[in-house]
DNA sequence: ATGTAC
């Protein structure tokens, strides 16, 4: 365990020691910061600083826990001709992301049929492991398309507006795409994946908007007071996990080729420059297409669903708030010692939270910061930010991403058994449909840390600012 | 997170 150092209230100092080429910064509270006393996440922290070209701290945000090699609730930045690419520095879960939908609803329209609603979702969209197979048949080709469109290939299908696009980070289309990068195999495990949510944390929630931070914003961005919402959690599926798999490997090889010394070798890693570390950009960019384009059809059954309860004009008012990733590199400028510069930020369970005035915004969020998304756990309640200047010069233009786990799912389902969960939910006025007990057991409220405490850590350091709360009143989960 | 090991 590394020497931790406190900063302020909410920040603390990993210092450099042993091999560390930077020091670490942690964001945190108190009290979070005594939950991970002992916790190998900040060991991570410690351990991300040793990688080459790595540009200012290690950072980890308040949701911070261990990951496979890089902490999940990480940032790393890296020089673009000294610094690397890292699977484990995005996650096996490429860009697994969540996107916020606004019905034109309040809760008390929608209360008498949330019951037939959520029938409705849970027959609608696939979810659950494996088998979740979608009704979208993709013709020959079709997936090299959704691999270097993203969204943009499910809209010219017909799945969303063209106005969706606007509202979806990058555009939903990462342009770095090489379908060529993805192996055989990767696209076998997608072709029948494409508009399923998957499992584990993974979600589709209705809920409203309980609470108003900041009222301008909030109307900017269409929650108003009681706002029935959408909220979908989900990834590249199979897909992505193929693509971080089939790179570990080669990743492991190519740091003893190019002599990376790594503490951990889950941090394998690549030169940016490199064969080995450009094959896996075109690989990973291209799985996060696949999410974006995932995301986008699992809105269009959510639309579909709302259609088929509430009638045609409220699917089609419903509006796109916005789509993030949360598990992504890119590259990316940003002010180093006062210089302009090209980094790849590496952001594992972390979200991007540009501020009011960057370029890359599109123009409805120009005056107001990028939308940011934070789901908490299904019992309580999930967030919408608005990026900061402070993010942008602190934390490379990053926030947190969720609630962050107090408990390994071994814990919770022990915890669970003797309980009902789905009836608990349903007791607090939250329906739940899902494939299998086990997930629901693994992610009840108890397994989770307040996201509330969270989101305060972030907004009162700066690096975002709170707009809304959101509560949740059904669940669909796989 | 993940056809929880090809």
């Amino acid at each position: 365990m590394p020497q931790v150092e406190r900063i302020d209230d909410y920040r603390w100092r990993i210092p450099r020691q042993g091999g560390m080429r930077t020091e670490g910064l942690i964001f945190a509270d108190e009290q979070l910061m005594r939950d991970l006393e002992g916790d190998q996440a900040v060991q991570q922290v410690a351990n991300v600083a040793h990688l080459p070209g790595i540009v200012g701290p290690a950072i980890a945000m308040p949701d911070i826990h261990w990951g496979y090699g890089f902490p999940i609730g990480g940032v790393a930045a890296f020089d673009e001709a000294e610094g690397v690419v890292s699977p484990g520095g995005v996650g096996y879960d490429i860009n697994c992301g969540v996107r916020l939908l606004a019905t034109p609803l309040t809760l008390g329209e929608a209360r008498p049929r949330l019951r037939q609603l959520v029938d409705a979702l849970y027959a609608t969209i696939p979810s659950g492991l494996g088998a979740s197979r979608s009704d979208v048949r993709l013709a020959r080709g079709d997936l090299d398309q959704v691999l270097r469109l993203g969204a943009r290939w499910a809209v010219e299908q017909g799945y969303g507006d063209p106005a969706d696009l606007e509202a979806i980070e990058g555009n939903g289309t990462l342009p770095d795409a090489d379908p060529d990068c993805v192996s055989d195999r990767a696209k076998e495990r997608g072709k029948s994946q494409l508009g399923t949510v998957g499992s584990g944390n993974h979600f589709v929630e209705v809920g409203y908007v309980a609470e108003r931070h900041d009222e301008r914003v909030a109307d900017r961005l269409g929650l108003g007071p009681a706002t029935v919402t959408v909220f979908i959690h989900s990834g590249s599926r199979g897909l992505g996990y193929q693509v971080c798999d089939d790179h570990l490997d080669l990743m492991l090889r190519a740091a003893a080729k190019y002599g990376i010394a790594l503490p951990d070798k889950q941090l394998c890693c690549a030169p940016l420059g490199s064969p080995e570390g450009k094959r896996y950009w075109g690989a990973m960019n291209a799985a996060a297409n696949y999410a974006f384009a995932n995301r986008q059809l699992m809105a269009h059954y959510a639309r579909r669903a709302l259609g088929t309860v509430f009638g045609e004009d409220t699917a089609r008012r419903t509006r796109l708030v916005y789509d993030v990733c949360h598990n992504i590199a890119k590259h990316e400028t940003h002010e180093v010692s006062g210089a302009r510069t090209r980094l790849c930020v590496h952001r594992k369970g972390a979200t991007r939270a540009f501020p009011p005035g960057h370029p890359e915004l599109a123009p409805q969020f120009r005056d107001i910061g990028q939308p940011v998304l934070i789901p908490g756990d299904m019992g309580r309640y999930s967030y919408v930010l608005v990026g900061t200047a402070g993010a942008f010069t602190e934390t490379f233009g990053s926030s947190c991403h969720g609630a962050g786990r107090r408990l390994s799912r071994h814990k919770a389902k022990q915890l669970a058994r003797p309980r009902n969960i789905p009836m608990e939910l349903e007791a607090q006025g939250i329906l739940i449909r899902a494939a299998t007990r086990a997930t629901v057991d693994e992610e009840m409220p108890e397994a989770y840390k307040d996201v509330a405490r969270v989101v305060d850590v972030v907004d009162r350091a700066g690096i975002g600012k709170k707009v809304a709360q959101l509560k949740p009143v059904a669940v669909v989960k796989g």
